[in-house]
DNA sequence: TCATGATCATGG
DNA sequence: CCATGATCATGA
């Protein structure tokens, strides 16, 4: 893979670098294969990004460019622009959350500030065709900021209240808590209503599409 | 048509 | 199991 970037504008570079370039071409010059569809590997495009830009692969629980403080996003969209995903931030801590404050939390530190990368999601587009565009870099507004805050206050209550099985996607202004495992099958532990450890599946914070498009939007707006 | 809940691959 | 990278696919 590409050196790490030094410097956030080497990383913009190098996000240049690839803009306009097909799936395919980007799985060449890394050497990977390409595979027919992502059902069986969802996340291809964003490990050839990686790739790419010189992330640091590995599951740390921390930024992708940590000594940039810049965490990268790929978003699919489609050719008019449209998110085609919700956008999976990190996983939920359930147990021994009562020193957890927005202010320290992991989700805040990832979404501090994030490299968005659009590329072409269409699922009728072969995936070797698809394009990627041009990246930028994103830090939440204030207002921004106070929605991720508000949502994530209200569902980590909920989550210390024993009443995580209570919480639906449906939930949120611009944020979610859903489902994130391998499987149905994966528990772990939380806290039941009466303060006793129960059993339930593992959750993920996810970005509401609403949120990620008004995003992409300011992005396409400030380019017109 | 579309979002929610479910799922896939990989490394530690 | 938990973390990363996400998209799939079915019910409404």
């Amino acid at each position: 893979m590409q050196p790490t970037p030094q410097s956030e504008s080497q990383l913009l570079s190098y996000c240049e670098a690839i803009a306009g370039y097909s799936l395919s071409e980007l799985a060449d010059i890394a050497g990977i294969i390409t595979p027919e569809n992502l059902r069986k590997n969802k996340g291809w495009v964003g490990q050839l990004i990686e790739w790419h830009l010189g992330a640091s692969a590995g599951s740390k629980p921390e930024q992708d460019f940590k000594h940039l403080g810049i965490e990268l996003k790929t978003i699919p969209i489609d050719s008019n622009g449209k998110v085609l995903e919700t956008t999976f931030v990190c996983s939920t801590p359930i147990l021994n959350t009562t020193h957890l404050t927005w202010e320290n939390s992991n989700i805040r530190n990832k979404l501090s500030k994030v490299l968005w990368l659009p590329v072409q999601g269409e699922r009728k587009i072969p995936l070797a065709e698809r394009l990627v565009g041009n990246g930028f870099l994103w830090t939440a507004s204030t207002q921004q900021e106070q929605l991720m805050r508000q949502d994530w206050d209200e569902i980590m209550e909920k989550i210390a209240l024993g009443k995580i099985e209570q919480i639906s996607a449906r939930d949120g202004q611009v944020l979610q808590l859903r489902p994130k495992a391998a499987n149905g099958q994966v528990v772990t532990d939380a806290y039941g209503e009466e303060g006793e450890l129960i059993k339930v599946r593992p959750r993920g914070f996810y970005l509401k599409k609403a949120f990620t498009q008004h995003i992409i939007n300011q992005q396409f707006n400030l380019n017109v």
